[in-house]
DNA sequence: ACCTGAACACCGTTCAAGT
DNA sequence: ACCTGAACACCGTTCAAGT
């Protein structure tokens, strides 16, 4: 899958192409290739110098893209965002007047999400990047990803399958459920802690069933 | 700014021999102090030689106690496992035959030790430090903050307030939602994503009654 | 405008040597 | 047994200088 960086035992294949002095669009490769570098380890030990040298420029280019790391890792949790409020559009369109199936798909998109780029999720999510005003495009980008949640609580209250109340009170109770799985799954912690292995969609399945019945006994 | 040891200002005061070669407990204190200093930033800025200057130790000291950074926030993280687990403890004994309330309380108790402990909390659940065996310390304290809930659930169950199914699903659909919202709260993600800014104590009660009563309209 | 190289002040980690 | 100091291979970041 990614052995990438271990070594590039044939790397001769850049002779064509004369790597200009300026570059095409370096931001976005710096962003692309820090994607892939976090993946490849963890946030921690990503190094500025280390994705400067996987696009081939020297350590200090970044620097003319990006303030400091703190910036790139924010430009690589925004498109982490981006890409969340994209799968949960996808998934809500794919089950149209069916808010508790919307629900479920969301759950599957979440979490397929994030462990498919666990460690931007990590990001995303570890307070390392401020969520105020600092990171405009973060910032909306995480507030759009949470008003596809919103939308399908509407919608649910709307054809009267769900209760009524705040809809962001109630979104935050369903975005919790999710996230909390989602994060225990990425951070490795349920194998530990579950007797059982359970399939993945298993667990969602299972917690969406909970949070749509409730833990009462009736 | 290296002066380190050329001079320091007032440091007569050590005439009465306080600090002898071998340490009392280098152990302990030094797992003290990283976990002081890593409030005071966050995990990617705690140093190694942070925190041995922190104790008045040269910096490769730790290194007799510890393997390496890793385990050194192995150590920590541990901590905040058993503080969690003490916490839970007591929100449950606090609250007899009243499994409901101790739901609430356990909610109460597990955002207050992770916004009273923010970088821990996010260390704690990072997937920076492996869940297998390799901190079996770290692996155990984790599994008895969950069996905390575990208890709970099936104190519901015995006494009829709580549907039946799996334990450990339900568990984890309880846990889930508890710790969602507490990342999020954590991270710092909800003041930009609330048009309204709740008191904490008002979002774990929404949450724990849409966990008891469900999403769906009766 | 965009990139480079040297430079600085840090890191984590190892190891021979001191007490 | 426990700690130190020098050493090595890294970092992030700045800045004068090159194209």
């Amino acid at each position: 899958m990614n052995q990438s960086k271990s070594q590039v035992p044939c790397a001769d294949f850049n002779g064509d192409a004369e790597k200009p002095y300026h570059h095409g669009d370096l931001q976005q490769e710096l962003l692309c290739a820090a994607g892939r570098l976090l993946e490849d380890s963890n946030v921690a030990k990503l190094s500025m110098r280390a994705v400067a040298k996987a696009v081939g420029v020297s350590h200090t280019a970044p620097y003319r893209h990006f303030k400091d790391k703190e910036s790139l890792l924010a430009g690589i949790a925004g498109q982490g965002f981006q890409m969340l409020s994209a799968k949960l559009a996808t998934a809500t369109a794919s089950l149209p007047n069916d808010p508790a199936g919307q629900l479920l798909e969301a759950g599957y998109a979440y979490v397929e999400l994030a462990l498919s780029h666990p460690q931007c999720t990590q990001l995303m999510f570890s307070g390392i990047l401020p969520c105020d005003d600092t990171y405009p495009e973060l910032k909306s980008a995480g507030q759009n990803a949470f008003q596809g949640l919103k939308t399908i609580i509407e919608e649910g209250q709307r054809i009267g399958i769900f209760k009524t109340g705040d809809i962001e009170l109630l979104s935050l109770s369903v975005w919790s459920g999710i996230h909390g799985l989602t994060l225990l799954l990425v951070g490795g912690n349920l194998p530990e802690i579950l007797s059982v292995d359970f399939e993945n969609r298993d667990l969602i399945q299972s917690i969406t069933r909970d949070m749509l019945e409730g833990l009462t006994a009736h």
